[in-house]
DNA sequence: GATATCCATGAAAAAAATTCACGCATTTGA
DNA sequence: TCAAATGCGTGAATTTTTTTCATGGATATC
């Protein structure tokens, strides 16, 4: 019967490479793991590795197996933690998944809160999702999504937590500072800093240049806002941020929002999570206090 | 370290209600059951089953193991059967799921050629899910989906595969046997046999009658073709399915396809799968074939 | 061609799982 | 209400499984 173990098993030798390594790791003589291996493929009754000189390979079937490990494997390590946090009286975790830049900043400011009404419950933030968040979800890699597209399927659940605006920030003392708003083709000229993500994922993009069929002088990509503002308060671009995210860095840098457009560009972040989940008090409270927060 | 066995445990006594149960299906004396269950507590560090009286009912954690086992061990089963199909020379399985009426009719002309091309594959065909198609496609619990409506998600690619006319089926001596075609108007005095599927998913409602604000004298639902063909034949309603497929019954039941609306209504029918399996020869050759597939 | 590395194997030892025998508590029903 | 039946827990004995030890053969390395 194909057990835990032999997930382990599979997953120790494909990260490192030889059945000795893999011993070592799995706190096991490399004889010990030997006779396992042995013993899984006669009850299998096929090989998982072909031994190649003194290289290994892994069969189709292997290659099923190390699949089926690295996907069951964290769900293992994940009801463990959880069940430990559990026996000690503690509420669980909360496994958050992000799926765009704003939300970060967006989240900091729900997880504060929520933290302290929570002391027990742990928060964990995962931003790199293989299958995208709705799969992390399905897959239980996380347990909350954050995200400003959400997507109602069987099982999953979304509700709006936040409106905002995104607006265009350009440095205090750049033109386009005392507007009212900004026209496409301001923007004919500039640079524009945006985070590295695709393109159609840029709300200033697909919502405002495109459809005026305007490009940016040129367009960069930096990872982190404090940075990307920093660029944009000494001239060198201008970014399109969320409004409230403007208002906060304003003390510290001199930048200015312009709104985009007569009529801007409206947003909102939608919570996910599973339907089922939704019984669970922590979670739920997370959604409540998340909808509830105020802001300016 | 929570192992498959545990998960095994608590599906057992979750499906059975009681250890003594349990053990039996698990050729166990309820001896060693009640030793196993003790170990796996101790070394969690809690219960999983509260003991009221003679009755067990789980504890939080064992709430969510039991979720886990329902997620995990059905995976352990699949890749136990799909290596023993490797070890026996054959292929593989392709479970395909399917989220509409129509989409089975079609599957069972694909299949066939496929099972004589790939004679070492089986096909297993499934209609349920709990989390939805892509639900389905993202746990594992399936390999290809059929649909009409595909959902371009990271991971998942869809492909269309075949399109047709969802046209209103009559019986030969219904006054709309001889038209052109059929008005909204034209139903609101008949009986519409459907499938039993929510009204927002039949296209005859959200294409045809609802945007003319028509509805039907009465709706009744069937599960079956054969038998809805049969009441329609003998003019106790009238029904909407693919042209194709009302051309295939024709020669056996005395209906006729009509046109609904002047244009039709045309739709297709997508396949969707995970995007590494696209390296998998069997599923892809079975995407190609669906495609390839010709029709009259 | 010596040397180090890696995997396989059989026998022995250690550890783990299972059974057996029995007791206690709860439920059932006459 | 009380005997019988059912279900679970426990310690000791037994069986099964896993692991180690000792060793050898094969392959890569310098």
């Amino acid at each position: 019967m194909l057990d835990r173990n032999h997930l382990e098993i599979l997953s120790a030798v494909d990260r490192h490479g030889s059945l000795t390594a893999a011993a070592e790791t799995l706190n096991l003589t490399q004889s010990a793991l030997s006779h396992a291996i042995r013993k899984l493929e006669q009850q299998l009754g096929t090989a998982v590795w072909v031994r190649e000189g003194r290289q290994l390979r892994l069969t189709q079937s292997g290659e099923y197996i190390l699949a089926l490990a690295n996907r069951l494997l964290p769900q293992f390590e994940h009801a463990e933690r959880l069940v430990g946090q559990f026996a000690k009286g503690q509420r669980g975790s909360l496994r958050v998944g992000m799926e765009c830049h704003p939300c970060y900043q967006w989240l900091l400011k729900v997880v504060g809160p929520y933290l302290e009404q929570w002391p027990d419950v742990d928060v964990d933030v995962k931003q790199k999702f293989q299958f995208g968040g709705i799969g992390a979800l399905y897959g239980h890699d996380i347990d909350m999504l954050v995200t400003p597209d959400p997507l109602h399927r069987p099982g999953l659940v979304f509700q709006p937590v936040f409106d905002y605006e995104q607006v265009l920030v350009v440095a205090d003392d750049h033109p386009l500072a005392g507007a009212k708003w900004a026209m496409p083709k301001d923007l004919a000229g500039e640079t524009l800093i945006t985070y590295p993500v695709e393109i159609e994922r840029l709300d200033v993009y697909s919502q405002f240049l495109l459809p005026a069929h305007v490009r940016p002088a040129r367009h960069k990509t930096i990872e982190t806002t404090d940075i990307m503002l920093q660029m944009v308060a000494t001239g060198r671009g201008v970014a399109a941020l969320p409004r409230w995210l403007v208002l906060e860095y304003r003390d510290k840098v001199p930048v200015t929002p312009v709104r985009l457009g007569e009529y801007g560009i409206a947003k909102q972040i939608f919570l996910g999570l599973r339907e089922r989940d939704l019984g669970v008090d922590y979670l739920n409270s997370f959604m409540m206090m998340a909808r509830d927060v105020r802001w300016r």
